[in-house]
DNA sequence: TGTACATCAGTGAACGCGCGTTCACTGATGTAC
DNA sequence: TGTACATCAGTGAACGCGCGTTCACTGATGTAC
């Protein structure tokens, strides 16, 4: 009648059904939000039954968690892109400057082009305690917080960032350009037109230089 | 058999229904945030039947809005509340510093006395043209914007800030302290103990302080 | 090289849940005469 | 002062929905002998 081949089940052994699940958590957060990750609807995008998803995820919550880290390691993309394209003078205060300006911009960026893994990544119930954790460092293998910490050593290293401020600055910054994210892509300044943002971005990176 | 009071329905002409559902509205976002913010919940708080509420409200999200507006109001109490407790000095200067430093407290206050609410505040859509709106003003009439402004042009009196500096300028106050806020109640600082917080606010203003 | 078997990644059906919203209605109230 | 009536704030029942999760199961695969 028919050959094994028509017969067998062609979803079993999936390959990577963990990854697959994964991929589709992360379209979902990227068109909604962390509240858009359904358990059910990857199962449907990775042309599986519902509960297969328990196969790799305890439930929908460790599913949101990874979605978050994947989401956090590509927030450390952008900040990286942004700090490798920052050109070496011969002044390297001014240099380390601009590369904690073009990290934040980096930051905001992502936020901007991406609101909804923006929010997945930082939305999502998790520590300070893990934001050194491998699975939310991007391609080169630091975390959000790690690259930002990179760039203010390096401030203090060229003499542009006074030692005894150093301490926990990655807080002073990171809310900084945080809130700005916030209020843009899910807050009161959603209406602000994109040149207007690019100017406020501007000025606050200026205030954390000033400031920092 | 009966008397009338027997019969008669009590919960006919409520008396002020509209606002017994706002209220049972913001106790839930008090208690978890804008998504615990529930229809037919509200309607069991006032001890009505599910459909009763589309008298007052043209659907959920149109509650969810009010709820919003009045947790601005909030707010905008709590920055008030901290900026008249400044004492005045000798020193204008000294005092409208101390006042923008006072109204930076007062927001981070809210957000973490009642995260919820400040979630609901500032994450359900609405645009920053509508921030005037006396919906979202507190008790003394001016909305969390409108307090932050007034400050801001305080500081411009006093000769504090220069007047090229005065333009959206609380924009960057705002995102400053909002990032700290939405970090702290929702995000990965989570985990910061309230000294912690306490002293990493310190630090912020101080960075507003020097930046602005 | 062949066969028996344990493993375990998937299926299929069902569950209880609570939601937002709509329908046709009831009956207390205030008002016009 | 009394009565008829329009108004409209509420009721009661029901809808369709999609979710997360659990159950008992099937059958392809890899491995031990």
């Amino acid at each position: 009648m028919t050959d094994t081949a028509a017969t067998a089940r062609d979803t079993y052994r999936h390959g990577d059904l963990r990854q697959a699940l994964l991929s589709a958590g992360i379209e979902m957060a990227r068109e909604g939000g962390p509240d858009s990750v359904v358990l059910r609807e990857a199962t449907r995008r990775a042309g599986v039954s519902p509960n297969a998803a328990y196969r790799h995820f305890a439930d929908r919550q460790a599913l949101l968690v990874a979605v978050s880290a994947s989401a956090q390691g590509f927030v450390a993309d952008s900040m990286e892109g942004a700090r490798y394209e920052v050109p070496t003078t011969s002044d390297p205060v001014l240099d380390a400057r601009a590369r904690l300006r073009a990290v934040g911009e980096g930051y905001l960026g992502f936020a901007r082009r991406e609101p909804g893994l923006f929010r997945a990544a930082f939305t999502v119930p998790d520590d300070l305690a893990n934001s050194g954790s491998p699975a939310k460092a991007g391609a080169f293998g630091l975390t959000p917080f790690q690259v930002l910490g990179a760039v203010l050593d390096e401030l203090v290293t060229v003499g542009a960032l006074p030692a005894e401020r150093r301490a926990n600055a990655e807080l002073l910054a990171w809310s900084t350009v945080h809130g700005l994210g916030m209020l843009v892509i899910d807050g009161p300044l959603r209406g602000l037109t994109d040149p207007v943002v690019d100017h406020m971005t501007s000025r606050l990176l200026d205030m954390v230089d000033r400031g920092l």
